[in-house]
DNA sequence: TAGAATAGTTCATGAAGTGAACTATTCACT
DNA sequence: AGTGAATAGTTCACTTCATGAACTATTCTA
């Protein structure tokens, strides 16, 4: 390996840290309710893919299951997202978000897209757009290995 | 807010969750030793930022300095780190990495950075300068709020 | 129809975070 | 010089989130 790789990559991580931490902050700081970043993140994925199981969510959250099923122990005691078991495949459980859920995703979202796009402002469109190119296809690459 | 900026941002929102969570697959997976990939982020930072205090690292990572004793604790623990009290100003304590440590950190990060420098073969020098760039200006105008 | 596979839950445990209260030390100022 | 504010770090009680094994319930399969 290059010197400079890992010079690189030093950078990578530095500034990726810096990112998630600040994003971290924004969302903390819009939402108005008692839940967690991860509770929000929880429930924004269930509602972008709505009648989701919790297979699905650990899956796509990299955790186990059991952990999945006390986040939506958590969610559905604050009364943000309900269960709705299979009829025809009594095996699965699918999550639906409550009009309460819906309401205080779109309103948090709102805000903190509003925030990241104030950040967005230094950019120019294509700046933007070559960025969230190499970003996506570095998670492509990333997921199929 | 226009729709496109929205999209954007979910493109964004989910190509960066699906880079954390590769990266930290690949962190457990290079890690040959007992600790968490959060401890081992904290032994880098201490290695990278030798003398470092308590404090610092609390701001750097946005915790808690409660919540910094306590990872201290952990690494100190398994014999990775020290703490050095300052003669002069009693307060400060400096965290200093062992060589136990140091062997770790070096060992996992030609690990861990051979497997990421694997995944940036997928792009050519120039692509990478300008993700990377563009990256830390996005940490930078973050950072600046 | 027996046994494998799948979906989800429960439980005990540990890591990591919070915030308030605390100790110890140093700074600042009249 | 001496008192009160500021700073650095720790402790404590508590919550969140993760793990993995053992479990229930259901469906698939051969």
């Amino acid at each position: 390996m290059q010197i400079e790789l890992k010079e690189l990559i030093n950078r990578y991580q530095d500034a990726m840290n810096r990112i998630y931490r600040n994003v971290n902050i924004i969302m903390k700081e819009k939402i108005h309710s008692d839940i967690t970043t991860d509770q929000f993140s929880t429930l924004q994925y269930i509602q972008k893919h709505e009648q989701c199981t919790s297979t699905e969510i650990a899956n796509e959250f990299g955790v186990g299951k059991s952990a999945v099923t006390a986040q939506v122990n958590r969610l559905h005691e604050k009364g943000l997202i309900e269960r709705i078991r299979d009829g025809k495949d009594r095996r699965n459980v699918y999550l639906h978000v409550t009009d309460k859920g819906i309401e205080l995703v779109n309103y948090t979202e709102n805000e903190v897209y509003a925030s990241i796009g104030k950040n967005l402002a230094h950019f120019d469109d294509e700046e933007i757009q070559t960025f969230i190119d190499s970003l996506e296809k570095l998670a492509h690459v990333m997921d199929n290995e």
